[in-house]
DNA sequence: TTGTAGGCGTTATCAA
DNA sequence: TTGATAACGCCTACAA
């Protein structure tokens, strides 16, 4: 399986390997008459550049490493879908991978970029993720990473582009309270991620501020099962709320399956708002009242971010944090 | 930015570097004392591996691509997990990209990864994919491609996997036989693809069976947005069917939310069956019967395929079309 | 068990 | 405008 070469073009040509290099770049050193010669018989060859070579000897590779919890998230698809289009702009190529809400994965998956030289990270860190040395180690290899949504304190080189989760938070249980809701619960993810922790803190601000009674469980991870569980719960432990904030719209949706089928009525019993909006949230019934995050445009502000990062050759970092408000969407699950 | 070289290990060890290097690579070639030495050192000065370098020299880079039209599908998302975890198994990287059902970005994303130099891919092609000119510029590269799900003709080198959709649409389309509707609709996608064409055909076998009329509209993308036309047409030009069978869950949804605001009663009115098993087809009232696909078993066995390609050092390649059984999940849409 | 030497395919620097 | 040469960091015959 031979691949075609500089070399052989050169060969072919009768001229020097580094002028077919020269022109391959589209270098103006070199004469148009002999570029064109060059551009086609690499065309006739067959030739492609090899991008590792390449990259080698100029230490550095057009590439940002993306990593998340999981693609199947809205959140993060959308987040995607905001990162692949800046980047390709700016002509990098995105390495997308999933930790899969675990921190070993989510290690090994950084390591690995370190090790494949990407130019810049993209992350949003997994549920498990406390420490953060495997980020240390990027910024001692003058690899200039941003987070996005999820982000770690203790990291005075990098960016962050989040929303502002206690404004979520906030809002959301204070639309509860203008429903009429007296006694709500707020089901919250793991404390060590600030959007939850503050998410959290937002409810009770809210409550706080109409001198409402606090009623909290301890913090799940809010998946479907999670949803569930926490059905159950409420069905045993918090038998008297008339609203219920979850962390997420996942946990949300399935407590309202549970709650629908144990013939708690939606919104007239208890009134639900979620967090991310799912597209899930839209169809169930009744439709759930949600935070939503524009995924797309935190995606594509945080790659931004990071490309102007990976310009500045990691002298000067911009270690801004950007903020978005995130915006409420109000469905059926709270129309009182 | 100096980067730790195993030049830097040998300089400080006062070895040569060849014998860091297959220490390195736990080489039994060289003393147990010395390793040790050299581990230590490396550890100690914070040695990584340049990937890039080792790769160039090695001529491939333990990486499989994988293409898919979009990573938000629950499909994918899937095969995605199952793909990793095989990937992983065996010591591969795994770069994930989305052709986003656009012709031109899976053309350059496969330009790309052969660019890369990566050692296979696994693709499902986009809904506009008709040529495969690059796809045959992998074979002339010599990188392996299995396809899964999606799939085209015409290439005896390479491996894929799949379902049998034209089961998958007999089944569909029987069970709403079996309900006793007897005016059933098909809506179908794009027919270069033959998941496509054979769900379409799998539903024409089911009427010829049962003596009943053919009764389809021209193919769409079948998004939300067609969704929602499809059930436009259907209040206009199908009013009299009883039955409906569309061939992804997403148009299924979509039509079911405006049939449901038109005041249609599913299934009694109509009876409604889709294809993918998104997780929203549980949520939606009434929840949606369909077929399931098990991305995670396909990306499994496809990834299987590829690395078993890869390690044949394409000289015969393995081109088995694997086929999987789909399975029908009854829900409410069609509970008669 | 270790060292020597050369090359993977490009690009950058210098000289011509 | 082009050519010669070295280097990016690693690996692997081959020799010692």
């Amino acid at each position: 399986m031979k691949n075609v070469t500089i070399h052989e073009i050169a060969r072919a040509l009768k001229i020097d390997s580094s002028t077919v290099s020269r022109a391959l770049n589209n270098s103006d050193r070199v004469k148009e008459s002999t570029k064109k010669l060059i551009l086609k018989k690499a065309e006739e060859l067959g030739y492609r550049r090899n991008v590792l070579a390449s990259n080698l000897r100029k230490r550095k590779g057009n590439t940002i490493g993306v990593v998340i919890p999981r693609v199947s998230r809205h959140f993060f698809s959308s987040a995607i879908a905001g990162i692949e289009k800046v980047a390709q702009e700016a002509g990098f190529n995105v390495i997308i991978s999933q930790s899969l809400e675990q921190f070993d994965r989510e290690e090994r998956i950084v390591e690995n970029l370190i090790s494949n030289r990407v130019d810049g990270i993209l992350i949003s860190v997994s549920m498990e993720t406390k420490k953060a040395d495997h980020l240390a180690n990027c910024i001692k290899n003058g690899i200039p990473f941003v987070f996005f949504d999820r982000h770690l304190e203790g990291f005075p080189e990098s960016g962050r582009v989040i929303i502002d989760d206690n404004f979520g938070g906030f809002t959301a249980t204070e639309h509860l309270i203008n429903k009429g809701c007296k006694r709500i619960a707020h089901f919250s993810g793991p404390q060590d991620l600030h959007v939850y922790k503050n998410r959290l803190e937002g409810y009770k601000k809210a409550l706080a501020k109409h001198n409402l009674a606090y009623s909290s469980d301890t913090p799940s991870r809010l998946t479907e099962a999670d949803g569930t569980l926490l059905a159950k719960k409420i069905l045993k432990d918090f038998k008297d709320i008339d609203g219920a904030f979850f962390a997420n719209d996942i946990s949300a949706i399935a407590a309202m399956k549970y709650l629908k089928k144990a013939g708690i009525r939606i919104p007239e019993d208890i009134a639900i708002v979620g967090f991310s909006n799912e597209p899930m949230s839209e169809v169930i019934e009744p439709s759930l009242t949600t935070i939503d995050q524009s995924g797309e445009i935190i995606g594509k502000k945080a790659c931004e971010l990071l490309i102007d990062n990976i310009a500045k050759g990691n002298r000067v970092f911009n270690n801004e944090a950007v903020v978005f408000e995130p915006k409420l969407i109000e469905r059926d699950s709270t129309k009182k």
